[in-house]
DNA sequence: CTGTTAGCGCTTTCAG
DNA sequence: CTGAAAGCGCTAACAG
């Protein structure tokens, strides 16, 4: 930074004042300093800024798996000039681990949370960072839950089973409840988001003394699962048991499954942009994002 | 760090080095510094650390796209002490602009490539950074693509196409000449590794003279897209054509397709192991990874 | 084996 | 509006 000053004939804290956009410049000065600086290839020492008290650029993603939200954000935020701190937090014990070790004290700008559900005491965990938070996560699914229930209730199911995700930490039952359902508690269950996990619960599901008629699942690869388990058992869908993927992935398109969309994708770039905000003091309002009921053939009139 | 020194009774040079495990530090003091730290919940300023010259305790992590690899390779990293700092290099915009800029410069202890197939002039502007680089990628998919190529050849084709994912900047024909094939160019395409990126390319195949009566794809997704165009342009698979992925994603295993794992999944977790090696100032062997075939039912023999 | 002394490259008062 | 000086929390080179 000595050698910008020193090439633009100023002081180098008129250099880190200019290109940080710091008021008490004059425009003419901040010109020609980040010309000189872009001339020179100059960029802040993040550390070092760090260090002395300024900005930290870098953003930690705290993250339940590995989507194509992340990458949407991942981008965001690399473009907004951030680096992107990655914490994969999808099994309990780094989750626990994480969360008791608070790793991120003083390190970070701000705080991206991708699905990840948090408990109170996790939040209050965060909330001693003392930076800006932004989460995309269960309320989204909340809503995705009541737009999967409205569709199979208008096709005539009341017996409706609902599949979460291991990392899902609330029920979502009482949504079913207050749509006027009756909700035997045997009939919320978790599972792994993957196809595996799907198939596997489809067992647990079976043993009840009541098959549901539909199947909400939070996870796109669980409810593929479920939809090949429940073929193989003999058992056809949509015929036998209807199923509504919470989560639009590829991979529910190929296999056709009815899918509310919009829940996690679209919203990673949307959620930077409010952080951003955020971080410069700004105010966001949550502005609602469409969910679409994309309606393939997995689901039909309850027979 | 004072702070704890004071605690310790020694001085700050003394908990840096019995902290950082460094020799010349007796074994009586670093247990003492350690538990007084321990006790204090402190935890060493990744900023002033590095901005001191020390480690810097940070990987960067470059990757065409997020899948289950990179999950298992930030779990490695983070369990080692590591930051993440994630790069998602998937279009060749993003990916020009990182390297145009190489913004990585005195910020990280080591890369990890996944997937990245890079180019000479890339590898050069990594090697700038003097510190360690892993890469799982072609090298990898050059055997992937020898042991789809033994499969078909022993299944009696002799007309394969080789499909690739937008990334992989080497071509593989060669390995199908070495195999004693005629291998028109028209039969090495390139298409985005995704299910309509295998859709679209299904028609460039079908314009030539010839048309192959097997495809080797190298993206999963993309496998799936080629699968279910061919189907729907009223071709079987694999009577007409045989396909086989060199990604073992899920999607390939719920479709039922003939898959080469191992090449992309496991070796997260031992590359993070071989780079952290190397930041030790040790040597690695890269040690060669079984790959295994997958027979499903999307390759038979030619007729 | 341990302590002391200089910075690392910024940002932030405080003066001008 | 701009500059000088102090210091963020560490590590490294040098003594002892």
């Amino acid at each position: 930074m000595s050698d910008v000053a020193k090439a633009a004939g100023v002081s180098a804290a008129t250099v880190s004042r200019a290109l940080r956009g710091e008021p008490g410049v004059s425009e003419a000065t901040r010109q020609h300093v980040s010309d000189v600086a872009r001339r020179m290839k100059y960029a802040i020492a993040r550390d070092a800024s760090s260090l002395a008290g300024g900005r930290r650029y870098a953003i930690a993603v705290l993250t339940s798996t590995v989507s194509p939200l992340l990458a949407g954000a991942e981008g965001a935020l690399r473009q907004a000039g951030y680096d992107v701190l990655l914490y994969v937090l999808g099994d309990s014990t780094s989750r626990q681990r994480f969360f008791d070790e608070n790793p991120l004290g003083r390190r970070v700008d701000g705080v991206l949370l991708l699905s990840m559900n948090l408990t109170e005491a996790e939040s209050a965990g965060l909330a001693e960072l003392a930076v800006p938070t932004i989460a995309i996560d269960d309320n989204d699914l909340r809503d995705s839950v009541r737009v999967a229930a409205e569709h199979l209730i208008a096709l005539g199911h009341r017996d409706i089973a609902l599949v979460l995700a291991d990392g899902v930490d609330e029920s979502y039952d009482e949504i079913l409840v207050q749509a006027g359902l009756d909700v035997p508690p045997e009939w919320t269950v978790w599972c792994s988001p993957t196809v595996d996990g799907g198939e596997q619960v489809v067992e647990v599901l079976l043993d009840g003394p009541r098959m549901p008629t539909a199947v909400i699942s939070s996870s796109g690869a669980a409810a593929v699962g479920i939809f090949l388990r429940v073929q193989r058992d003999g058992r056809s869908v949509p015929e036998d048991v209807s199923i509504v993927s919470l989560d639009g992935q590829e991979i529910t398109r190929v296999v056709g499954l009815t899918a509310v969309e919009g829940a996690f994708r679209e919203q990673g770039e949307h959620a930077v942009a409010d952080l951003l905000t955020l971080i410069r003091g700004g105010e966001v309002t949550p502005a609602d994002q469409p969910l679409r009921l994309i309606v393939r053939n997995s689901t039909t009139r309850v027979r």
